[in-house]
DNA sequence: TATTGTTATACTCTATAACTATA
DNA sequence: TATAGTTATAGAGTATAACAATA
């Protein structure tokens, strides 16, 4: 590698590392994922209701920091798909759950994103490949509260 | 920590790790340099063109992964204020330059980026902090070419 | 032929304010 | 009073197609 595209000032920054990064992992995952008509959203959601059944719209923005309005047409677009559905809690929560299709679906995403997953980790050497989840839940830390 | 409000299928995954640290690393920068009147963005171009002298609008936008035709607005905003000129190189590229007053923002908001690292890092466990940048680096590798 | 700067455009993601009906 | 779902809207950021001028 005779010269990286990326002058120093910037290879040397971890903020900057860290945007480059996930731009473009998230950019390869949807492009893994387009076979299945699933962005990384998409199933980071069937993800949660899988492990939270019955979690209400808001509680799912709330862990997913994704504004109540905007959970809107994107539960909307889910339900239209038929992968899950919605049953109300009272007269103004409703849980969201998995349909058989979203589950059958949701199978089928899960190894797409274990195949990201193990890509993204070899091209970590096999020295650091332990620390990779420690650093990045520890970089992520402070930032669950804004 | 009772319990994470983000569930384990979800706080096991590099990628979905490697994105909100991401988001909130930005966010926290961005809200740093708002005193300045920058984004981050703005900085990473700014902190280009001090590195890379005379660089074409064209090939900083290669650089820093930003469309051809999205770096003309970019590149337009930043030239109002002040901050950078552009000088013809041939009678199709341009080459940016620094204004005095671009250089002396530029050197307050390397101040900020400079605390903003040391924020970031400061949250890795020192026994981890030496594989921030390698694992970075690494997770971003392949991606630079799509 | 390929590249530079440009315009126009569209799509995704994100953010805010406000409304209603409920708790 | 606070919360859930909703609507409307605006702002980033990103992506593509096309064009004229130039290399």
């Amino acid at each position: 590698m005779p010269g990286s595209p990326v002058p120093d000032p910037l290879r040397g920054l971890a903020g900057y590392l860290l945007r480059r990064a996930a731009t473009a992992a998230v950019a390869e995952l949807n492009r893994r994922l387009a076979r299945l008509g699933l962005r990384h959203a998409d199933v980071a959601l069937l993800m949660l209701i899988e492990a939270a059944p019955d979690i209400s719209q808001s509680a799912a923005g709330r862990v997913l920091e994704i504004e109540r309005a905007n959970m809107v047409p994107f539960v909307a677009r889910l339900e239209r798909r038929g992968l899950l559905g919605r049953r109300r809690l009272d007269r103004r929560s409703q849980a969201l759950e998995l349909t058989r299709r979203g589950r059958l679906l949701l199978r089928r995403a899960r190894r797409v994103v274990a195949a990201h997953e193990a890509a993204l980790l070899q091209r970590v050497p096999r020295r650091l490949r332990h620390a990779v989840l420690p650093v990045l839940m520890a970089l992520w830390s402070p930032g669950r509260g804004g």
